[in-house]
DNA sequence: GCTTGCCCTTGAGTATACTCGAGGGTTTAT
DNA sequence: ATAAACCCTCGAGTATACTCAAGGGCAAGC
């Protein structure tokens, strides 16, 4: 059994347009063709392109992510690399998980403060002290009142 | 006390090029001129260029950041307009992180196979096994081994 | 008062990741 | 056997977000 460009793309969620462009940018080098030049996907394969968009999901370059399936390719001998580059990549989603969530929860300050009966005197508060802030040192003031 | 572009792109990361950037495109409506027309930036302008820098490191485009500052601009007549926004990001935010931790488990779920001792064993399996799909299915072996 | 360093704008260049149209071969269903 | 639907490559185009060089004005120290 298997699939053609159209039923991977339906299946990934991924454009059949992507599709090409991840196999033509070598992140794909694992597809086969058949003797008409098309590309035939097997079960193996959807397998390796989920492990691209688990890549891709969590922000990593596609130039790694090519890097990294060029070592599966491989076979064992580049176990070390890989686990290298996935820990790396590890330590790099962390410590993007941490700022997201910290500029979360300013965000959902903000929401709160929107939310809260006085919000249109919080606003105006703020927004006064803003251009007093100018006035006060002589520099015009670019909030239309 | 004003700081000048310098200082500003020291205290917030951003190189000078980006906030020119930034300001270009709308982002900082609320930073004023000096008579020689450089920019001069207050303690409050800080504030806000580090309520746009929240919103980058959610993810957020910078076309929806200029929709977001545009409003702030304009008082809190538009607070309505700014919650929505604001919250549809939310929850935008709350989807992006869940799919991480999806795609992150996967891939402690990788790095554990590569670090447990029989980790070539399991490796050559998975090769093989891929390698055999595309046999059986008549189709040519795009490994080299 | 002059050099050095900082500021400005404008416009072009770069990087990344797609997205699509043209032109042409293949497969499938009628 | 032919039209519709699908596949291919190639090259160009788009979107986003910077990044930088050129050319020229301003400012602070010596």
């Amino acid at each position: 059994m298997t699939y053609t460009i159209k039923e991977v793309a339906a299946k990934t969620g991924l454009s059949i347009y992507t599709l090409r462009y991840y196999d033509q940018a070598g992140l794909l080098p694992f597809v086969s063709r058949n003797t008409a030049g098309y590309r035939e996907f097997t079960d193996g394969d959807l397998q390796l392109i989920h492990t691209i968009t688990c890549l891709k999901t969590t922000g990593m370059p596609l130039a790694k992510i090519r890097q990294y399936m060029t070592e599966v390719m491989q076979g064992p001998a580049t176990i070390p690399q890989r686990q290298q580059l996935l820990s790396e990549h590890r330590q790099a989603v962390l410590a993007q998980q941490a700022q997201i969530q910290q500029s979360l929860q300013e965000l959902d300050l903000k929401l709160a403060i929107y939310q809260h009966p006085a919000a249109v005197t919080f606003v105006n508060a703020e927004l006064s002290a803003i251009q007093a802030e100018k006035v006060a040192n002589g520099l015009p003031n670019p909030f239309k009142k």
